[in-house]
DNA sequence: TTCATAAATGTAACCGTTTACATTCATGAA
DNA sequence: TTCATGAATGTAAACGGTTACATTTATGAA
């Protein structure tokens, strides 16, 4: 129905190579054809398919953008800096969430392939152990990853260093004078990067010569927060004095269900998250967190991905800086009972 | 380089023909025949290019999804909504935002239009005078609004009803016993749903007798709600008791910049958002909100595109129900003081 | 067997671009 | 005036599917 490049050609009594060359800078058209075109281009409203062109060039411009969710603002960000990057260079984005479901993701790739997507951005479960990367690889179309953990595989990924942030996690609390730590996490099977700071927590955690924080993975979708930190706060002296939790969002939840619980935070329980949701900063108490540059990370992804479609670079896994957050929901443990001192003896070689 | 039907066709040594009608279960095939186009299908690892089929079918089975912003969830959740629908009918999404900037949002439905969508879902600043608008009219291309007013225009548009929302803002927070109403609302200009909240708003409080609330304009993106409502907070006597923020990110910066100022929620000054984002409820307080039903209308919004394109439906506008969420950052009026007794005459007709 | 009919398959044009290559045109030097 | 040269333009073949229509093959009734 609309126009052609034929119609423009015909109208303007030239041929279709002239009216390509035109619409794309891509060859000399003298002025006065040059203007006799413009005038067909638009008494017909011509508008190049892009279907036609890429068919012809066999690229579309197009990139394929796979998360696991758009709920959790985290990946929202990171789409948003994805889009900026993409729009700057020309770029459109094929988008889709996966909802944590692996059938979901290979489905979804699938289609994008078909779409013949020039590259892909994804965040899977587990880079390690990913059909879907695999077919990638052998497809031979580039994809970066975007919070996965770097990996044995080499896979191109933007991240940040998750161990070492979990690790600080637990020495800023430390350093609060907290002795028993806990973390609450989403499924390690669907997160490779709770994974990660969950073994950066437990070391910094030993490092500091702390009882192993218990670690309780919850159902992150639909979670009833409250239901799940019962067990940890039934009896009350043995329960973690600070609570580690794998993404902001959990801490949110973790945060309110302690209120309902009838724990005040920070005052009975220090709580820190990760993620820096913007947020965070406008709760009551505000929330202490790990803040990675969510959207930064996603234009990074895209840069290194649009790089590597034009031949430049190889690919490569990049580290973006984490930082810490301090907020209220953080705060000095409480002066141990004499009970709690009877019972810890781990306390001896306090510091500070 | 992949392998393209006719690669297919040659090594089962059949036609291409037969080997799109099995693919595409669109004529019949012998069995045995069957067998070896599948089996050469597999051997070579044929994924059918959608971009040729676009071409010779000229549709695309996807669609434009054109936002604001990601950063705000209750688009996101939209988004979520639409990718759900559009996933279950097997329709690839196109998305992009466009940062509440109307020269992106031409630029991106150029590109969309260039690729084709088949159809395109959109939230524009306003429909009434919206030249992406009127160009999709002219090419002809359907589309449904999401969250906008519904319009002279009669462009088919999925939301709920604002000014009846606010309305029943107004008067909730009349029943709680406040006078002095205001609202904080970002920019009209990029928000006709916000202005026709406002209406709803004013209205709701001069039918209950209330003076006219002060309607506060901020900018909505990169806000510093502690600068913009020192004014109204300037002198104690005469601010609002009670705010009606125009959505929930705007109501939750602006508790925390009420905290800053020294005035607590919903002690000093009550407020309710508009929205309904899922953090409200764990937001200490939580947050008092007209909830929309978000996903919800993006699975409206893209049902009712896709089955227009199946050629059923006439386009229309959809309603959703909106709802009150009462939380406890809205809460009674203070008893008022002498003073204020004496400034306010509006009190003689108070009611409850 | 023979033939009408239906089932299965094949042929080739078409969708809207790009682009290698061929052709025509303008220009200025000889 | 003629010709070599480069600039401007044109021709036609891809690109990877779909599909109307033509052709071949199988089926079963006479």
């Amino acid at each position: 129905m609309p126009a052609t490049i034929r119609d423009v050609a015909s109208l303007a009594g030239v041929s279709v190579a002239t009216v390509s060359r035109l619409v794309n800078r891509s060859g000399k058209v003298r002025d006065d054809t040059a203007a006799r075109v413009q005038a067909a281009i638009e008494a017909l409203g011509f508008r190049p398919s892009a279907v036609g062109r890429n068919l012809s060039t066999s690229q579309t411009r197009s990139l394929g953008v796979v998360i696991p969710s758009l709920t959790n603002p985290v990946f929202a960000d990171a789409v948003a800096g994805i889009n900026e990057e993409a729009r700057a260079r020309d770029y459109t984005l094929m988008f889709t969430a996966t909802n944590y479901d692996r059938a979901e993701e290979q489905g979804i790739v699938d289609a994008f392939l078909a779409y013949r997507v020039d590259g892909l951005i994804l965040t899977v479960a587990d880079p390690e152990d990913s059909p879907v990367l695999d077919l990638l690889e052998r497809e031979g179309v580039p994809y970066v990853l975007i919070y996965n953990q770097p990996n044995a595989k080499g896979r191109p990924t933007v991240t940040v260093d998750n161990v070492a942030a979990g690790r600080e996690a637990a020495e800023v609390l430390v350093k609060l004078g907290h002795r028993r730590l806990g973390m609450v996490a989403g499924r390690f099977s669907a997160s490779d990067r709770a994974l990660a700071r969950r073994d950066g927590f437990l070391n910094g955690a030993r490092a500091a010569g702390c009882p192993d924080p218990m670690v309780l993975e919850v159902d992150f979708v639909d979670l009833n927060a409250e239901e799940a930190l019962r067990p940890l706060y039934g009896r009350r002296g043995e329960a973690p004095s600070a609570l580690f939790c794998s993404n902001d969002l959990l801490a949110m939840a973790v945060v309110g269900a302690l209120g309902r619980l009838g724990l005040g935070v920070p005052d009975d329980v220090s709580v820190i998250g990760f993620d820096g949701l913007a947020i965070g900063t406008q709760l009551h108490p505000t929330l202490a967190t790990i803040v990675q540059p969510s959207r930064e990370m996603g234009r990074a992804a895209t840069a290194q991905l649009l790089d590597r479609l034009s031949g430049e670079v190889p690919p490569r896994t990049v580290t973006l800086p984490h930082q810490l957050r301090l907020g209220e929901s953080a705060g000095p443990a409480a002066k141990p009972s004499p009970t709690e001192l009877r019972d810890s003896p781990a306390f001896e070689d306090e510091e500070t």
